[in-house]
DNA sequence: ATCGGGTATGTCAACGTTGTCCTATTGATT
DNA sequence: AATCAATAGGACAACGTTGACATACCCGAT
């Protein structure tokens, strides 16, 4: 900067002036500083800019995996929203690992970070992130909240959503249904396994533990888990995927199985080609983007200052059925073909 | 810092010292001071120490967008390597919009990134790129090059890639094969193209326009494109989808329009389920995860001053058979059965 | 003639860190 | 006893920017 000064023989001040477009610069010098600028190619450092005024226009953004569709399309929603304001966004993958994701967190507070939007990684530390909180970081939760922190959260109402499907399947003639979700550590894991458990309860439905796997999708061992649940005495008629990578799991596993007849599947959360497939895949669709773009608005209002009480943004899911969810189970009830 | 050189009694520097771990500090020193540090909660302010060393271990990615599946497992691997030698990443997407990835670069660079790994939009200019390298700001491309720049790329072999996976559509019996392809503008269609006519040459086959179309696959008015290809008089006996896009609308269509029988299918790039659709979706993978990781090397490798020449990387395609692109064409070899 | 307010520009300090240079103590070697 | 090297710590400037404050000019209103 002090070269462009030196080039266009004003001041180091009024080149500022120009470059923040602020204050009063004369019509002449504006056009010699431009001029200078663009010759010598001055951008503006950020870090001393940074430094002086205290604001980063940063935020930052952890979730899972960016390589989950859910969450690459999440995060370009929040990019978009960022953009869109003129912050920079700041983004990792935590791939669930809460130690990872601490270091993610620290890298990106000390790089003044004026806010987070955090998927928590299972086993995170509430007392970190309530220290982060304290030290004037705001945060909002997406997807998941961390047990013990005041904060803003975007959740899909996995409960409703998850007893809904469940609803759907026994509606269509289920009583055995399968339910493959995520570690039972993962709260959305929880959420869904509770919705199902409703469904089944409010049908007056028994629960059968042998029809539930908490698991890690892609944990080692998982096709002998499937096999289990498919092939005991009474097996399942209809199959509930806790998320889509469960979903993409066992509709791979059941091709390569080739069972007939098909179970039914109805799965939590949509994915690509779920329309594609024969049958359609029957899910229970979130709403990612959505989501995305709720946390980041709400996010940017915080760290302009707004400080209205804690926000929960419940999103609600939408049942889309494709043909997969409707196959019909033994109980399905005939108009009068039993007559 | 300053809060922590009085609550321990010594200088600043001395809290410098230990912060970075250099120079001579006592033991009992260092014992006070991060006793001082960890209770006030300190934490080094990166923008001041990076405007004073110049240093950032800060790299910068700028893709078309991180929602496809294909940028998104780029992504996560140019995270891994990051992260895995402590540099912090900055990542957007371009949304193909020359405007827009210009302000992203722009914002990355004044952000003091060391190097950036660009996947370059269409109607990027060079000129500008030129610049920001000239300053000094190292770059690889991935996925695509620009014209004119001499730096580092890691690319798909496009052409040769397509062209087998032509060959082997015409190996199964094909003459007419449709060829959507993304914008004409965009480096990865035009050399696929050229790759699918490559092998029609090759193969004495007459290259006739009406089979090819070269649009953005999400464009307005595309199905009736699909469908004047699909419906001409001399209809196409298999399609070759140029992109995961295009795959993914093309399968759509012609499930929705129940277009019997099936023609055979190829895609270039694979995509999750292409093996659970049926029949099994034929394509010729990329390998994204590899691409993003041997750029965030390459980049990794200039930042800490490697200045051998420029490296363009090529990385092989793999064509996986799974059923639709061995579906057997008029002009099938058969063993003996015409006589 | 004087004042006041808008316009235009400059000076200086400060943001929080670290590199350079400086001083002082210790203990071992000459 | 003098010297040297290793150890330990401090003072100060500098990184590039901007906010606070100061200065000076011009023009219209008193």
């Amino acid at each position: 900067m002090s070269d462009v000064a030196a080039a266009s023989g004003v001041s180091l001040k009024t080149v500022s002036r120009v470059v923040n477009g602020v204050g009063y610069v004369s019509a002449e010098t504006l056009e010699t500083v431009q001029a200078a600028i663009e010759q010598l190619g001055f951008r503006r450092n950020e870090f001393a800019r940074q430094l002086r005024q205290g604001t980063t226009a940063t935020i930052g953004l952890v979730l899972e995996d960016v390589a989950d569709p859910f969450y690459s399309v999440l995060t370009r929603a929040v990019e978009d929203v960022a953009l869109a304001q003129d912050y920079l966004l700041l983004s990792a993958s935590s791939a669930e690992d809460a130690a990872r994701s601490r270091r993610i967190i620290e890298s990106f507070s000390s790089r003044g970070a004026d806010g987070l939007i955090i998927a928590p990684a299972r086993g995170t530390d509430p007392a970190f992130l309530q220290a982060e909180l304290d030290a004037g970081c705001s945060m909002v939760f997406v997807d998941r909240p961390v047990p013990g922190i005041r904060a803003d959260t975007v959740l899909a109402d996995n409960r409703r959503g998850a007893a809904s499907g469940a609803a759907h399947l026994i509606g269509h003639g289920h009583r055995r249904i399968a339910f493959f979700g995520d570690a039972a550590s993962v709260y959305t894991a929880t959420e869904r396994l509770a919705g199902y458990r409703d469904a089944l309860t409010a049908a007056g439905i028994d629960h059968d533990d042998q029809l539930v796997v908490m698991a890690v999708p892609h944990a080692e061992g998982n096709a002998a888990v499937i096999d289990s649940v498919l092939d005991q005495d009474d097996p399942p008629t209809a199959i509930f995927a806790g998320n889509n990578r469960w979903s993409v799991l066992l509709l791979r596993h059941l091709k390569a199985r080739g069972t007939r007849p098909l179970p039914a599947f109805l799965g939590f959360d949509d994915f690509e080609l779920g329309d594609v497939l024969d049958p359609g895949i029957t899910v229970i669709a979130q709403d990612p983007a959505a989501m995305g773009q709720l946390a980041a608005e709400l996010l940017l209002r915080r760290v302009s200052g707004d400080d209205r009480p804690t926000q929960h943004i419940q999103l609600e899911t939408r049942l889309i059925a494709r043909g997969s969810g409707e196959i019909a189970g033994p109980f399905t009830a005939r108009p009068s073909s039993a007559s």
